[in-house]
DNA sequence: TGTATAGTCAACAATGGTGTACACTACTGG
DNA sequence: CCAGTAGTGTACACCATTGTTGACTATACA
């Protein structure tokens, strides 16, 4: 008995036989997602995932040929949910108003960073292989309403976009993986969420340096326009 | 021939005898360090190491007992490298003036994470490892030394001390790597760590949000203090 | 009814890792 | 010159994982 998921000695008894492919592939996702999450993409065993899965590892080759495809076809799959949850619904949230309102944005991210540490940990994981130059969908369309907002007036105008949109992003999705350590509680955790939102609100409103005894920046740093 | 570093059939050529214990232990914790950076601590081989150090796998497990033993030290000794590095020639940076001036501590730091980019691979890999609360003396006496900012009145009172160093410290520490993936030669990667100060530096004077344009949040945020 | 599909189960060779052990060597200091 | 220390080379038992193959089964569909 070299491979054995119970102890079933006839292999007549197969019990759990899904006709449906789709569905096995995403309970094999949603089990690679976890085990990727949890200590990155080259420590993800088809092994580890299968068994997470429920699933037989000849299935999860039957779906994946090799590792590899598993943690890129998983990484994929991150990049699309992240964009789906977080853009799904956009057009009808921001056609009441002509520009997305940045406090709601920051809110909306803030939570789905919360509500969701795993894709926010694979893609965190996947920022940091370094291969990765980001091009998923969901960076894209960040930097690119950022833009509109920061064209729009709303924001100001000598904004870095893209090393914004990085530092805002980074720390919010690294945010509830620091929490997770240190926040027992769920209600300690929703207080830490809210911290969050209103310090990186506090921040983009005002900045963080008091104005009156910084003049001398204010003038060097003022006067600059955005970079190329 | 299960284990051979070369194809000396005799065992007596044994070139490379280093009478200096702590350095060899210097030089198998800069190859753990080096594995660990590329990809997390669970990845983390005592094989690899060994191999990486130039070291036999025999001398890797008399320093360190366990592959466990290893990643700890290795972690435990980043931290160090880390405080030394950054805080090791402070005082004498500081005592001119009475605070360490805001854009220079911002220079510094992102200078530190571009020049030390397997120092923060390994650092952003320790937080993001689960189990870790992170205690290291890094973090405590940067969310010290931003309180005393604080305190001294040179910085807004109304910041959140402790979301503001994670905000800044993440996204310090994880831009070196984003860049290494998105920029080729160094000059570039000159550019970017400029625009990456410059950004920053312009967040903590002025914020994101053009204030004409937000008067609501401006009175929601204005008015609220430091949460307790 | 029969055939294709999706999945189970078991076995296998190959690879690479862990941890331990032991004999051996080279260098150092007394 | 001798003992101790640091490191080498090799072997071994054990385990996990990879990728493959082949036999089998339940379901869907034509």
């Amino acid at each position: 008995m070299s491979e054995s998921s119970k102890s079933s000695k006839s292999p007549n008894s197969s019990r759990r036989n899904n006709t449906d492919p789709e569905s096995t592939r995403k309970e094999i996702l949603q089990a690679a997602l976890e085990v990727l999450a949890k200590d990155g993409p080259e420590s993800l065993s088809v092994t580890q995932v299968a068994r997470l899965a429920g699933v037989n590892r000849g299935t999860a080759y039957q779906h994946f040929p090799t590792r590899e495809d598993l943690t890129h076809a998983t990484t994929a799959w991150v990049s699309e949910r992240i964009y789906e949850e977080f853009y799904g619904d956009f057009e009808e949230l921001s056609e009441k108003n002509e520009v997305y309102p940045a406090d709601l944005a920051q809110e909306r991210l803030s939570e789905f960073a919360m509500n969701n540490p795993e894709l926010s940990r694979a893609w965190l994981f996947d920022v940091m292989s370094t291969k990765g130059v980001v091009t998923d969908p969901f960076w894209t369309r960040y930097v690119k309403e950022l833009e509109a907002f920061r064209k729009s007036g709303y924001g100001r105008q000598d904004i870095d976009v893209e090393v914004f949109a990085f530092i805002s992003l980074s720390s919010a999705l690294l945010w509830p993986i620091w929490v997770g350590a240190h926040a027992k509680n769920s209600k300690s955790r929703k207080k830490m969420q809210r911290r969050f939102v209103d310090e990186m609100m506090r921040l983009t409103l005002f900045g963080s340096l008091e104005p009156s005894v910084h003049t001398e920046l204010l003038e060097r740093f003022g006067k600059t326009t955005a970079p190329d």
